[in-house]
DNA sequence: AATGAATGAGGATTCATTCAT
DNA sequence: CATGAATGAATCCTCATTCAT
């Protein structure tokens, strides 16, 4: 009945399957039949390859998280002057809240995951480390940290936004942040 | 048999009893059984009190945003000065990402609906808007909107950040985002 | 789709095709499936009318060590003199370990369960004590005691072996332990 | 790659391991994956050395029975006189509802099979007639048989008792099937 | 000779919902 | 008006076994 013959990247198609279910039906309404499904595997292939949905669904987290944060890197480390970081904070506000659904929704429900498990919370804390390690590489320590939080609210409430605010106030925000202080407040 | 037109407040029961339960197990935990058992109802009541469990849900959520809004409302209402506004603000921030692990949970659990459902994006739009009006009355409307993304972002991080960051750096950011611009850019 | 008729002698009904199929495949071989399957309800009613398998096979031999209990009662109750409570007992014995499997199965199924779970055990120890205030209605306690070991031993290697022993070893087992002691040892 | 003919004694291992996890969690809940990770080796491996779980079952208690048999060989052989064998039936009886759990369990798990399927019913059979081979060294073979059914009664009934019944009534039921017959019933 | 990979069948259980009362 | 009874669908997960290597 089994075949038995490998193939090594059923692990990568199921849990990429996973993500993509996630995204259109979110974490509750993910299961294993319907993953199985979508990565064309059987039923039992799910319980064999993770040992049950929670690891499924940390793996598939990780890849997320790890993307998101490499596309982040990436962005600010071609960033070279302190103006071309900022520009490039403003891309990234845009770029998450812009009209992909998919990561937005992805976002908040590893949110929703961390709020309440631990092991999730690992995922957002290397996340959002990751993510001020890289701001830190234009402004200091408590900007990159305020900035960050910035983004995140920006985005947020960009995206739940039926009428998202344009570039121009993102742009503002991020001025405010980084600029340096007034001689009198 | 019957016992006339009794426990009006029974609706109300379910509801916050369909809440706590969101706040310990998420919403794909879940269930009518569970929020019955919680609300001490059958089971047979649940369906004929609410259509299903989609109004159920949507009843709890406007409930507690509608409660989140409120304080937000309060507090602001309450500063009569510019300055005793960042004060009220750096509070809801600290209030809101503070101990209480429940708001935070729930936020996110309406989050996640909202970020796929529109019924559940009506919700947190008006939720926006709200905070955004009770800001206003304190700032202009670019600030208010910078501001309550700021809260929202800082809320977050500081609530799934291990080690949350002190007061001073959320007075800082409310500091940078509402001072006003220097002679000189 | 559901019904909701009242079926007041499902439970029972339950309960006789588990005690069959227990009988016939063992513990091990019961399911809720095989249950439902065979007292013609469907899989979920299982599980409304009992708290899962647990309760089901407690309930089961709850049933089952009454009707042995009660039959072992009433043979030793229709004894009027202590010879007939003699015979009564060889009659029990050989009524056990009968040609019906069926109750030796359940028997030992049910001993495999209170050698590992208490609750079971009360089961087991309410039958032995039961059958013991049976047995002392005819002899003295420590007499009863050993007699019904003995009815326990003898029906057991009866009922394994192949060529099970005749009444006139049960009956002279029996004389043994019942016979009043010599007046020299 | 190849070990080559290594581990000789892997199949010991995994009887050893089988019979570990049916004391603990019984034949029901004995599988090839418990019982290969307890053993330490491969799940392939269980399949290769055992043509299936019937077969290891076989050999588990096929080991069992034959240590058990051994105990009481062993113990009845070391009596010279009737006296010292009377002492070694209460030795064996005390020994075996004592407070392993262990053997009490295993003991009833083959009985269940026994009652069940041929196969293991020759088990117990030859069970017991090494026992009363055993027994007939001191006893004529009536005797025997009946001490045998004795111990069987005895040792399950003291096994299953909350309070277990103290040596003097073994010492006392022995004593009774053993004793030449009064000159006077 | 030995085993890691794989899978279809079946396990218990939970569920939202319906309906007769 | 209110609900206990009932159920089919779906849940996750475990399993013995097979087969290519």
């Amino acid at each position: 009945m089994a075949t038995g013959q490998n193939d090594p990247e059923r692990r990568e198609r199921i849990i990429a399957a996973a993500l993509d279910l996630i995204a259109e039906e979110g974490v509750a309404g993910t299961s294993h039949r319907k993953v199985a499904a979508r990565a064309g595997v059987p039923l039992g292939s799910m319980t064999y390859h993770f040992d049950g949905m929670g690891e499924l669904l940390r793996e598939a987290f990780t890849r997320f998280s790890g993307g998101i944060v490499a596309v982040f890197e990436e962005r600010l480390g071609a960033a070279s002057t302190t103006d071309e970081a900022r520009e490039a904070v403003a891309d990234l506000v845009h770029h998450l809240s812009g009209g992909n659904q998919r990561e937005l929704v992805l976002t908040h429900e590893l949110y929703t995951l961390a709020a309440r498990e631990p092991v999730y919370r690992e995922l957002t804390r290397e996340w959002m480390r990751r993510s001020r390690v890289a701001l830190e590489r234009h402004f200091d320590p408590a900007t990159a940290r305020q900035l960050d939080a910035m983004i995140e609210g920006l985005s947020i409430h960009r995206a739940l936004e039926t009428e998202p605010h344009d570039r121009a106030l993102t742009v503002e925000a991020i001025a405010r942040i980084t600029r340096s202080p007034c001689a009198r407040s």
